[in-house]
DNA sequence: TAGGATTAAATCGTACACGATTTATATAAA
DNA sequence: TTTATATAAATCGTGTACGATTTAATCCTA
């Protein structure tokens, strides 16, 4: 038990801190672009799936409109969306896009793949990293959801 | 290069949802006893080594005063812990834990502990996990710290 | 079809997180 | 000993996060 709980300390450090190291790195990398980390994850659910409401987005980035809204009105602001109300169902906000966003596209992936690059990560490595955290997550999200 | 990147985005995404899950797990075992993720994190520190200067806690945590400060501020409003200048270098804070902190100590690891075990994780799979992080964390310091 | 329930965003309050600046103290050099 | 430099916290501004409440639109049912 005494084990247990050291390790469920070091776990949730090593989480915590890794996450903060990735947050600097992707940092530094998306200043030139006027981008912040979580922007850039936005951006990415996006590149993959334009036109989505804000729940919609919100699932798939696990964020309330609490977070969502005000980074929407930023990032609009800033010229990387837009946001429309629907004109079937006017409780909907679509997100759309903008021209800069399309056009930045290849410029971020590429400078993030060579930062990341840099860190010389070995593929297999990267691999079994990510196996673990999706199980871990997994069963995170299941006694989350049990609340 | 493709696939790496699309290998990149995979990493990022699972790390920041990862890190969120864990946040909401901890947020509602800790609920109770009135205290943050953070702040259990903190006080795991203080746990470990009383008497700390902000300087060396915020080395052990990776934050700066911008978060420290506030958060022990309200910490100490709490009753957690209790700030005291130096007396010997008053440019110094140090940070003494209150018995509040000392006595609830069995009563949130055991919260913890159960809530984790609940979720039915493997030994052999966190430590691999853990092994995993450390080494990304290794590399991403490394790199950060090269600026 | 009027009224209550449901749904989607927006808003609000609190708490991190972090870079940059400021303030206060201590140390070192001229 | 005065002045310059360095160090430690505090402060400030911006940007997430998130639970809870509010607002507005739609749906459902009596």
């Amino acid at each position: 038990m005494k084990d247990f709980i050291t390790l469920e300390k070091q776990l949730c450090f090593a989480i915590y801190q890794t996450s903060s190291e990735l947050t600097k790195l992707y940092t530094s990398v998306l200043q030139p672009f006027g981008l912040t980390y979580p922007q850039y994850l936005l951006l990415l659910a996006l590149w993959e799936k334009d036109e989505v409401t804000v729940k919609e987005l919100g699932q798939t980035l696990n964020l309330g409109t609490g977070t969502l809204t005000p980074m929407l009105t930023r990032m609009e602001a800033n010229g990387w969306l837009r946001k429309e109300r629907s004109k079937t169902d006017e409780r909907n906000v679509l997100i759309f896009l903008q021209d800069k966003a399309r056009k930045e596209k290849q410029a971020i992936s590429h400078s993030i793949a060579e930062e990341i690059q840099a860190c010389h990560i070995e593929i297999q490595e990267y691999l079994q990293l990510m196996q673990g955290l999706k199980g871990l997550q997994e069963k995170l999200k299941e006694r989350n959801e049990l609340k």
